[in-house]
DNA sequence: TATATTTGTGTTCTTTTTACACAAATATAT
DNA sequence: ATATATTTGTGTAAAAAGAACACAAATATA
């Protein structure tokens, strides 16, 4: 095959993409959405959302643009996680299906978790999660696990939390998906250090019993500048 | 689009999968395979090994064939890199392109470097690339990336070296990888606490002027232990 | 006004990382 | 055979980062 891009073959594949999207509150914990499907196969299952990619378009274009018609959710992180390309993964045709990552803030999630049932999409704590048809279980594992990864590397826990949150919402996010305890303190010192948090003066509006703390905010330059400079995070 | 996997829709898009692949040897370097194209477009330029996915195969599947098809090459490290599907990558019609990143070890290197040719093949420094057809440069810094991402905390280096080598080829290995000096006592030290090296009583045969030293080999059960505790290697 | 809950903060000890130089073994040239 | 150049092998001390740890202040609720 030196023929690379010359030949002009007929090939039945069809490529789609498939959408992780995971969401994030204090009260519920990690949350990814799932739609139900109402057609055979697997007819009644739960499945990761997303769709045939359309000529034209690109990649990310169609992650969006599924997730807008089946979900209703716009997502404000996005990135490739992996793509799935074993021959009998559906077992009427030969699908490659590239799946994406995506996170959509605390606020913006409360608010679909509100009306996504509407579209027929839910949203499911990732430690109670339903069967998955296909082989979308799979494609879930390496997201959680890449989430995961992510967080201990990069601030990806900034894309979960709302602009401006109270500290113990960034320490309880790291703590849950971390699945262990954290130091407080120790965390706190960590990454007041780094300078990728501001503290700002406002307080947060209490939100039920206990002392009410002060408000953070992500501070991006910094970021950047920590990441230009090949600068991990392990937190 | 509730109907995922329910519609039955012509699509024409086409998916092949590529592969850069990476070689080393303490005389030339990190070395990428690359292949000259004979057709149109970009007939003339120098591209990165793939070609079309049959229906029947696995995508890995399919990069070995194409390899050996093109190159010759069986690799001894493959892992998926990342999927470009921009609608114009390529001027004829709309290609997705699953890339792999791949390694041979050092005496492979050697053994292909030499015969390479013959399929109108060759291997490239890093450092000295010609000009690339498609977006492939864009493949090829995603993959140097990865590569130089992936050392510092896997040791993908022993997949790049032989089984036996001199500790200097391996700290050669991280030092052009990383392209800055190395302290050898301090690198040494890591390195041998964490136990991924076993210390060989055989001595390098000499290959040139200066003392011989001892010959290391890479213990792949001490790794897998230390991955299974979840342990990064930040060398 | 007492109680429960949450936030905020500093020090000490341990571990890890960095900086740094000289002697031993070989090959080559004279 | 002797001198020279090249490469390998090794330890210590100072600095930085990480881990362990407890109590007072601010609020909501009973």
């Amino acid at each position: 095959m030196h023929y690379l891009y010359c030949v002009s073959r007929t090939q039945n594949i069809h490529v789609t993409v498939d959408a992780i999207v995971f969401g994030y509150s204090k009260e519920e914990g990690v949350m990814v959405v799932l739609i139900k499907r109402k057609y055979p196969p697997f007819e009644g299952d739960w499945a990761i959302p997303g769709g045939f990619v359309e000529e034209t378009e690109s990649l990310e274009h169609a992650v969006e643009r599924e997730l807008q018609e089946e979900t209703g959710i716009q997502i404000n992180y996005l990135e490739q996680l992996y793509t799935f390309g074993q021959p009998k993964r559906d077992p009427r045709k030969r699908i490659i299906s590239v799946a994406y990552f995506g996170i959509v803030k605390t606020s913006e999630f409360k608010r679909l978790h509100a009306d996504t049932d509407a579209v027929a999409a839910q949203w499911f704590n990732i430690k109670e999660l339903p069967k998955l048809a296909f082989d979308h279980q799979e494609l879930l594992d390496v997201a959680i696990e890449r989430l995961r990864g992510k967080i201990v590397y990069q601030p990806v826990g900034f894309e979960l939390l709302d602009k401006k949150f109270p500290f113990s919402d960034f320490e309880n996010l790291y703590s849950t998906l971390l699945d262990r305890p954290i130091d407080r303190r120790n965390f706190k010192k960590k990454v007041m250090h780094l300078g990728i948090l501001d503290k700002l003066e406002e307080k947060a509006k209490s939100t039920g019993s206990g002392r009410p703390g002060n408000l953070f905010q992500f501070n991006e330059s910094r970021y950047k500048q920590l990441v230009s400079q090949g600068i991990h995070f392990e937190i």
